[in-house]
DNA sequence: TTGTAGGCGTTATCAT
DNA sequence: ATGATAACGCCTACAA
């Protein structure tokens, strides 16, 4: 049952298996005629090199991993491709690998840093507050891309890279207040969601304050444990809380569009119309708040020009050695049939 | 800048290389007292075993990999899931590893299968159809989730879980005809698609026989390759082109949620009401079609069943080393608000 | 152009 | 309970 080895090959060829070893890495002495037999009777024979045993003797891998958190985010799988393309595009393989929700993904890294001899690391999403200590840990350098607002520790070397969040959802208020809206309910993240979470409802604040309306925290409402974070059914329960709540609102801002969709259901159900009878609006940009019906006034995150800027990050970083300044990015406000004026 | 092995922790333990590894892998003969010690020095020192130079070693491995093809199916995001508690609930361990579009998952499995010395594998959504000489080359059991219509080789062991597609096809076309449709469109998958694409033409087919309709082959739209496929782009492009055809339609049936709401969107931009001046039904059963405005009519895939049962095959067939019969389930037919009599 | 031998970091075997 | 040593399968000096 044991199955076949280089050693094998290099059996049936008669031939050393340094030569085998020639033939399948492509190196440039070995005979045409001797690489083009054996290469034939690995196809005979279904060899496939174990990259156990590749890795653990290799030094120079050219590999870049990429730790996606919580898989099922749609919002990631278009940056997938552009990191892919751009990797490979500078001679890089890119290993892409998932990190559930319970595990920890620089427990991951770390593991794989050694595994597969990488040279640099790409994490996508993720929670990395208060973290420091194991983020130095990494012995190469590393992006946190749609990550904001994490220290990078001295010691290490990485970066952050996401849009400002702050400064969007400022902006996506902003422009309801122009609207004429004053009553402005925010569906938000978990209540201790330190980063994106905290970063919106901020921006929540700014903007009113800025246009002279006092702040109600009881118009905040927080996502609960029990449903799955950013999806639609928690944005469903989000509004069904507000509606039941008795607070008066006009327009109803979300942390994210899925919830904006869960939220908008939610309306829909109490028989309201949007925008006629409240405006609803999301973040993100993604496909669905264009598809929804109505579409959705929303924030569309740059995520090309993020996935290129952490890609851009990770090899002058691999070259410099040195950590990069962190990079806030603009998000672009699409304004859609959801909300309209008072 | 070479990292710390299991030696130079057994060196700062003044203790062997051995008992190391028996701390690490908790191995029963070994005191607790130089166990805690090694453990505290392994802390101290960051030490992370290297895998590659484990899965070399190991023979006995406990792991199972799950290899999904494309990962942005939200569909699959719940199974995994599903398949994480099975299998760790049976004391294994799994891998999950993404198969990107123009990889062959096949090939993928073969690698992983030496590297990670795995005991059965998981495929996920991908494409079978006349590779049974790659599948043969595996060496453990395999299931093909949500795959149907493959004949698992002679020489290999495996086996198909799905969803009858053909069957529920035919259910939900059924559901449309019983409400007096007799014009109803189908938006398939790709013209290449020989799996599910075509089962669920199929069904299509024969409800329309059952039901004294003809077949009219214009009134079948497929995907167009450069559109991702199974999108609301898609379905929103090949709903366009049914009402550029000048075809006379009440109904639509898509062959995924998705494709349902991107042609929904293509209707609602002609200032067509759903369900009044057309119904339209989707296939899967995922959330966003119970979200979406008006909810869209479906048939839910059993997903967790389909999970479960993944699990429970690839469990059977690694004790007995026999292939299992394919199964087929059944779906539920969700009626909602985009269907309605004509 | 080709082959031999040693070692990558770990675990398994066999002593002690 | 613990340790020395030989694999695991591959790559890479070094030698021929």
């Amino acid at each position: 049952m044991s199955s076949i080895t280089i050693k094998d090959i290099a059996k049936i060829c008669d031939v050393g298996v340094t030569t085998v070893s020639r033939a399948i890495n492509n190196h440039p002495d070995i005979n045409a005629e001797t690489k083009q037999k054996i290469m034939d009777v690995i196809k005979e024979y279904n060899y496939v090199p174990n990259n156990s045993a590749r890795n653990l003797k290799r030094t120079d891998t050219k590999t870049i991993a990429i730790l996606v958190k919580a898989v099922d985010n749609p919002f990631f799988s278009k940056m997938i491709r552009v990191f892919e393309k751009n990797i490979h595009g500078r001679g890089y393989n890119f290993f892409l690998q998932h990190v559930d929700e319970q595990q920890d993904e620089i427990s991951v890294a770390l593991q794989l840093e050694k595994e597969k001899k990488l040279k640099g690391i790409v994490f996508l999403g993720g929670r990395f507050l208060n973290n420091e200590e194991k983020l130095k840990m990494l012995s190469v350098p590393y992006v946190l891309s749609t990550v904001g607002g994490i220290k990078i520790p001295d010691g290490s070397v990485g970066t952050c890279i996401s849009v400002d969040d702050r400064k969007e959802s400022e902006k996506i208020v902003d422009y309801l207040c122009e609207l004429g809206h004053k009553d402005i309910a925010f569906l938000a993240a978990m209540a201790d969601d330190e980063a994106v979470g905290k970063l919106r409802v901020q921006g929540y604040c700014d903007s009113l304050e800025k246009h002279g309306l006092t702040f109600d925290k009881d118009m905040v409402f927080y996502m609960d444990e029990k449903f799955e974070p950013y999806s639609m059914k928690t944005g469903y329960e989000m509004a069904k809380q507000l509606m039941g709540s008795g607070k008066k609102f006009t327009a109803i801002v979300c942390v994210s569009d899925m919830v904006a969709i869960g939220a908008s259901k939610a309306l829909f159900e109490r028989g309201k119309k949007i925008p006629q009878d409240c405006s609803v609006a999301g973040f993100d940009g993604m496909s669905q708040s264009y598809y929804y019906e109505p579409s959705i006034t929303t924030i569309k995150q740059p995520l090309d020009e993020m996935a290129e800027a952490s890609v851009e990050a990770i090899f002058t970083m691999m070259e410099t050695n040195k950590s990069i300044d962190s990079m806030l990015f603009k998000g672009e406000l699409l304004k859609r049939k959801s909300t309209d004026r008072i």
